[in-house]
DNA sequence: GGTTTATTTGCAATCGTTTGCATTATAGGG
DNA sequence: CCCTATAATGCAAACGATTGCAAATAAACC
């Protein structure tokens, strides 16, 4: 109903006796216009409480001020949307993206029938792509990257690629919490996670780099591939323990949840953490000291993640280039790994 | 670069030798247009991956095709936007409304100063407003409804409101865990939670009544007020605990990071869960049931809860009037209650 | 005061779709 | 073969803000 004489600014500008242009720079606070009438045309805005029709702005200024996120989830395992850490991660994007004057287009990638670039740039409904997760395939992202849309991807920035991502140091995290273990003397140590997604295959090699960097021989049956998910990792331990026994003493996790999902496999079968198995997870979620004992983890840092992520975005928009960047890493040491 | 010379309507129009009208109807599958050349000129746009300028069709039908999704939170308190439940919802909007053809803009309360329906409605940036939460205050939020802007709100659905609010019978919800507390034979219950947040007060309400209803004794010594977070929820219990010693032995949590919170505090001190202490959450996070023990919880059906969210607004873009509707709630019985 | 220069404002085209109405092509009927 | 009814297409005016350029106004200078 209040929508049927929406004011509009040739609106304005005839009830300020001005023309539009007028009121459409004074409103931008245009240096252009006299001070005195930028501040009485401000003025009445606020006063009949205008809003410029922001439809119309994009058309003519080709330019959206909203990026997409796009959830890359894999179609087959449900590495749900409500994953926490994914959507901490969307929750920080949020976050430095109002604060540089962009909304967020929030998707996952059943949406938008395989080419983003089409649908969300094309089209203008977005300036720039954020794709969180590379997933098992890397295809979708390609294409956009060929487009010569923005585009800025999290996940493994080590890992060559002809556009920019960031992420985490996950080779390095992974070696990091592998040591962690080494030293608290465990000998047996299960990687538990999808070797074959990105950025788990290379917390892989850095759990393998560990075990050689000790002189300790890798052994393809301490590779426990599960999905990451709570669920899917505490049927997969259950099921190895129940096929071949407690035969080991460490537990990599290649996220919280596949964590925390063993943790409830072990306890259940009161195995105890940290001294029966000691395990160290990877994100470090907020549950992730919640839990008894509180996990040891590879903590991401998301917040300065979003806020690099971003700045590459807005680098694009002003056609410079932008980098795959590195953020840091952190083992937190709690209490699910014994005292060395 | 690719954006140099997008191809449009009138591009395409000139291509096939027709006119724009005829290629924007074609398109949209317009009866009006004949069989053939609606398939010729879609597999022409096809063939030319042509895509829509979508911010043009939007100024030109007034329709945005887009819902803004509000994460209502206090300024004060930091249920910060990674609350997991709050997300989960997020999650599952975003999946509901993907199917009706809407796209999720997602914002935080701190965003868009005050005046929602201006901000995203007038200046046709979305063509509803979905707030998640109804916080402390529903100031902003009745500033929506008054200007007609499409509402549907998340929050207690049972108190009278002017507009739609969708949400769990939180009374009930709450009434029947203390009742389960009591059959488990707790006659000290603690109550944990803001009493003045609206969906939190509704579950005080069921609190109080399950105990007056078992002729137990409402005594305001076992309400412990906090806020919606886990980290507040731990110091809370530590505090209390320290200064008065262990006087309960149930606690009703007024969501589960609550619950997780009280439960850490509660093992660093080796009380015992259920058998010193029993606790029943509210939501049924995905995390709930991989705690130790499981934690026994109130479950709010996000799913549907976000399927008629959906309908109601849907509703109102048809003119039709939408109502509040309570999602059904169910005891999710694990294992942080001991057995009566 | 006239001329130049700087400051403010207004004109009008443009962004790319959509859609009511007019027009043209096709079919049907006598 | 003409006339009417129906089907298929095209014309052109919106939608509402932005912006290069022109115009008008004010200031400055000699």
């Amino acid at each position: 109903m209040s929508n049927e004489n929406k004011l509009t600014l040739a609106g304005l500008a005839k009830l300020a006796g001005v023309s539009t242009s007028t009121v459409s720079r004074a409103l931008k606070d245009n240096p252009l216009i006299k001070k005195e009438t930028r501040d009485r045309l401000q003025a009445l805005a606020a006063e009949y409480n205008f809003s410029l029709n922001h439809a119309a702005s994009r058309l003519r200024t080709q330019k959206t001020n909203v990026v997409a996120v796009i959830l890359n989830l894999d179609d087959e395992t449900d590495q749900s949307i409500s994953d926490p850490f994914l959507l901490k991660v969307v929750g920080d994007l949020n976050q430095v993206l109002n604060k540089h004057g962009y909304e967020l287009l929030l998707s996952n990638s059943l949406m938008a029938n395989d080419d983003w670039a089409n649908y969300y740039i094309s089209s203008s409904r977005a300036d720039g792509i954020i794709v969180i997760g590379q997933g098992k395939s890397t295809q979708k992202i390609e294409k956009v990257a060929k487009s010569g849309a923005p585009l800025v991807v999290w996940g493994d920035p080590t890992t060559a690629s002809g556009y920019s991502v960031v992420g985490s140091n996950n080779e390095l995290g992974s070696f990091l919490a592998t040591k962690h273990l080494i030293e608290a003397n465990c000998r047996n140590i299960l990687f538990v996670g999808d070797p074959e997604h990105a950025e788990m295959s290379e917390r892989y090699k850095g759990y393998k780099r560990a075990l050689s960097d000790s002189s300790l021989e890798f052994n393809p049956n301490f590779t426990l591939s599960c999905d990451i998910t709570s669920k899917d990792a505490y049927e997969k331990i259950n099921d190895t323990i129940l096929a071949k026994g407690l035969f080991f003493d460490g537990i990599v996790a290649t996220s919280d949840m596949v964590a925390l999902g063993a943790m409830k496999a072990l306890k259940e079968r009161y195995i105890n953490i940290p001294s029966d198995v000691s395990i160290v997870g990877f994100d470090d979620i907020a549950m992730a000291e919640l839990f008894h004992p509180a996990l040891t983890t590879v903590q991401q840092d998301t917040k300065s993640a979003a806020t690099i992520m971003v700045e590459q975005l807005l680098k694009q928009f002003k056609q410079q280039s932008a980098d795959s960047v590195v953020v840091d890493i952190t083992l937190i040491e709690r209490k699910s790994v014994r005292e060395s």
